[in-house]
Order: C-alpha cells, then structure tokens, then sequence
DNA sequence: CGTATTGTTATATA
DNA sequence: TTATATAACAATAC
C-alpha cells in the first residue's frame, strides 16, 4: 500500500501523536525488523517533528534519527498503552500518553536508527519528493534519461514518492502508454506529465492513501474486467518495468 | 498446490 | 555508464 500519500498519512499520525513526547522504551517484538542502530540511542530522549521524503518517514529523536520505510504493507498507529496490539506489530516505541506501533505484515522495509548525517547511507540517494517538484524540474530530470517511462517515474533517485499505483494513475491522466520510450516523448507530452504528477499527487496527499476514486484508474482497475473511466475500452493489464501494469489501450499511446 | 502482491535491492546481462 | 530483467525478501489471499 505505502506510497508517498499513505507514507504522508503516516506522518500525520506520528505528528499528532508521538511528535513532542519524550521515549520511555522502544519493544523490538520482531527484532529483525530493526535494520540498524540500537535502540538506546533514543530511549529517554523526545520525538521532534517527522519529515518525510519519498516513501520514508524521518523521526528526529535527541541527535538521532529514527527512519522507517513501509515496504508493501507497513503503517504506522498511534495507541493508547493499554489497547491491544495487532499481532503485525514489530517495533513499539513506548512514550508519556501513548505508543506508536510500526506495523509490517510481510516484513520488507524496516526501521533504522541512525546519527547524525547517516540518513543517506540508509535511504540511498533519493530525488526531490514528488511534492517538490516543479515544471522545470521535472523537464530536466527526465531530459537526458532512456529507457521507458514508467521505470523512470518509479526510480527514487529520479522523483521519490511515486510507487505502481500513482504511476499508473499519473501515465492514465496524460495519455501516455507507461512502455513509452522517454527520447520519443514530445514536450506537449512531457507537459501532460508534469500536469498529471502534479494533480495526482495534490489530489492524493490529504486522503492520506492512494486514492480509489470513481473516474480514476485506481477506482477501475481491479475490477474483474477493467475498462477505462474516460472511453470505456477494456484495460490492458502487463509486466512494465517490473511491476503490474494497466493501462488504456485506446487512449494512451506511446 | 500454484499464482499474485501497492517496495527495494543485489546480481546478471545487454 | 545506463538500463533492463530476474530473483529474493515474507506473509498472506485467492
């Protein structure tokens, strides 16, 4: 599920619940998940506000840092000390007033708790977040690249935050095939691109999820036989840059 | 039983 | 140097 509005999502609930409160303990209840750093590091000291870019949640805790990715499965829950923990639950960072729960059903991603300027070594280096990426920008980023265009707007150094579902979605908007070789695209079509990030990226960041809507291929494409919200034509569904695809045959070319 | 899964990374290959 | 394909990771659902 976690992509950059889910991860914004995840922000918010740290924000309003652990953000300002002093860490009394941190529960490893899988330890495997803990993929760097020790948890003393932070214990006794206080959560500052979490900033996110991309996919990963970033957690200021004294001079360290508390990094979380949420892989395929992972959320993030804010709870009372005495409610009962959901049998997914890895890692519990225990404060005053609460706990927030790191939560992983199929364990990919992790939590990491690193020192001053070792965010990069975990995070690899990432491009500007999806949200700050202006017209500008995004010509020059895709300008001198090859290949396709949905491994390009799924690469994390390129643009972070963009995952399969929002990159389906943004190519959808633009009529664009997602198999579009990115040196054939016009800038008419570049253009359409950035327009099409850039509403479904706003549209998507206060729902704090990807968004299932009627009149967006998230809303049509599960359904048993897909078709196009826009001309009705049966989605075409395949592997594209690693990862299941849907597309509209009829409206978006290459 | 086999297949698929919204993310990332290591490895091999072109 | 770049890009692509594939498997691997882990746990579930169908």
């Amino acid at each position: 599920m976690p992509e950059l509005p889910d991860v914004e999502g995840f922000r918010r609930v740290f924000a309003s619940g652990a953000a300002g409160r002093r860490i009394e303990r941190v529960e490893l209840l899988d330890r495997s998940l803990l993929r760097g750093g020790r948890p003393a590091a932070v214990e006794r000291e206080r959560f500052g506000d979490p900033l996110r870019h991309g996919k990963w949640l970033i957690a200021p805790a004294g001079d360290s840092e508390v990094l979380m990715h949420f892989g395929m499965t992972g959320l993030l829950d804010w709870a009372s000390r005495r409610s009962v923990r959901h049998p997914h639950d890895r890692i519990v960072f225990v404060c005053r007033g609460g706990e927030l729960r790191y939560r992983n059903m199929r364990k990919f991603g992790g939590v990491w708790i690193v020192g001053p300027g070792e965010r990069e070594a975990v995070t690899g280096a990432l491009g500007p977040d999806a949200t700050q990426v202006d017209r500008e920008r995004f010509h020059a980023l895709l300008a001198g690249r090859r290949g396709g265009l949905k491994a390009a707007l799924m690469d994390q150094r390129l643009v972070a935050g963009l995952g399969n579902l929002m990159v389906d979605e943004i190519a959808w908007r633009a009529r664009v095939d997602p198999r579009a070789p990115l040196k054939r695209l016009s800038k008419r079509r570049r253009e359409r691109l950035f327009d099409a990030m850039d509403e479904v990226v706003r549209e998507s960041l206060p729902t704090g999820r990807v968004p299932t809507l009627e009149g967006w291929l998230t809303g049509a494409r599960d359904g048993p036989q897909p078709t196009c919200p826009r001309c009705g034509a049966h989605l075409r569904k395949a592997t594209v840059a690693g990862r299941t695809t849907a597309w509209c045959p009829r409206c978006q070319r290459r």
